[in-house]
DNA sequence: CCCCTTTCTCAGGAAATTCACAGGAACGCG
DNA sequence: CGCGTTCCTGTGAATTTCCTGAGAAAGGGG
């Protein structure tokens, strides 16, 4: 089931109407929060373990829809982690999250189905996006959804990366492609280039803060070029996108 | 039955429209989790059992439609827990789980009728695949359904291996036509290397992930050559294949 | 047991992408 | 209207990502 909140945010419902229920499983308490308040953001309700026995505890009392797993554990092996809770919850889609240079030996083989993982250190957007195609195509708790997002003749799909204007294909680049994709999930509101950045870059990006304009400049290059433009400057508040009129 | 489900997958299911039911006979326990996981991603209904005893419990419950059965089990020799299966369970096709070098001669005697066999270290696109051959042709369960997959004028062919496109032959080696057919059975969607690489590779590959690259850089001089092409890159993201335009 | 095919590693090179920097434009305020 | 601030964007360099040739290793069939 999907519906439209009244701040005009698609969500995720299961199908009684109650909130998609997610699991976090990681031992480092800052990440752990920074990804709880996230989803919690996305109106998702959360519940967060830190250490394997909490993790199987949490999985049978909160039932979650969704699991987000961090592989590196301190007090068991993440594998044995995933073991226990495969057991405890046999459908949940597993979203991994890996160090770099682990995806090649650690991770080959965990992914069976509809899993899928997120390297170190990730962007929200980037989880939240993973798991919403998770909890989108795993058929138990929450229906499957659409993953076109519409704004005015602007196109995305987060399928197949396809961005189109008008009917038109527009090729973006991995980091345009995700900020566009925030500010359409988030249509009419304004956004501040502080949580744009928080949002789109990775969590320990320490570069300079005008990534954001240089990127919002690439977009309209490639969205707005011509046409009526869709992405608006609030001066000294942030960015919007709506459509044209 | 086939249907298509909102992703546009297609499934198999039971005349009554319920989904089909697989039992996992093996004892190594992350690998039936694996396999479980697998498996519940197809769509199916899964049980799993440990042991030889746990699996004619199983099977005198769960009515399952075919089986994955370990050949090498901890109480009782495959082979009894076959006999003992097949007891139950007449017409159910089995797909066996062999160690390479077991002995052919044996194995092509168990596959005689209409049952067939996987080697270890499996990729989980192969288990898969098999088994969707054998519910496929068991008459009983499951109705006969389609084994020919078609993107734009490319086709695949489950049953024969067989690949066109446009019309033409196109001889793919067994990994090439395990990667296509992973890339066919989810058009229009960006699967990203590590799926790939834990789909379509065994689950104990331990070596580089540019394999994923080199082979669909084989499949494009196959597939592709001179046409329009249909496996495309998406940056820092992975492939799709969709119909040229 | 040899030959041919297939799989995979390695490495160089090409191309795309990300980002810093900086000058200039636009804006809002007094 | 002038000024400071904020935003826009060209340039270019560093980096990442991807592609592919060459050849070693492994496997299969005759």
């Amino acid at each position: 089931m999907t519906t439209i909140s009244p701040q005009g945010r698609t969500e995720l419902l299961r199908p009684d109407g109650t909130a998609v229920r997610v699991l976090v499983v990681d031992d480092e308490a800052p990440l752990s929060e920074l990804l709880s308040m996230a989803l919690r953001y996305e109106g998702w309700q959360v519940r967060s373990a830190g250490d394997g026995a909490g993790a199987v505890r949490a999985a049978r009392e909160f039932r979650p829809d969704a699991v987000v797993l961090d592989i590196m554990l301190p007090d068991m092996d993440g594998l044995a982690v995933l073991g226990r809770l495969r057991r405890e919850l046999p459908d949940v889609p597993v979203l991994f999250l890996t160090a770099k240079d682990a995806v090649e030996d650690r991770i080959a083989g965990l992914t069976a189905g509809g899993d899928d993982y997120v390297t170190k250190p990730f962007s929200l957007e980037e989880v939240v996006a993973r798991l919403r195609g998770l909890i989108r195509r795993s058929g138990s708790a929450a229906v499957r959804s659409e993953s076109l997002l519409v704004v005015g003749d602007l196109t995305l799909d987060e399928d197949s990366h396809d961005v189109t204007r008008g009917g038109v294909n527009i090729h973006l680049t991995a980091t345009e492609f995700e900020l566009l994709r925030y500010l359409m999930r988030n249509p009419r509101r304004v956004l501040s280039k502080a949580q744009i950045l928080d949002r789109v870059w990775s969590y320990d990006f320490g570069g300079q803060a005008n990534v954001v304009e240089l990127y919002i400049s690439y977009l309209r290059r490639k969205i707005d070029a011509g046409r009526s433009p869709m992405i608006h400057t609030r001066r000294g508040a942030g960015y919007l996108i709506k459509p044209g009129e």
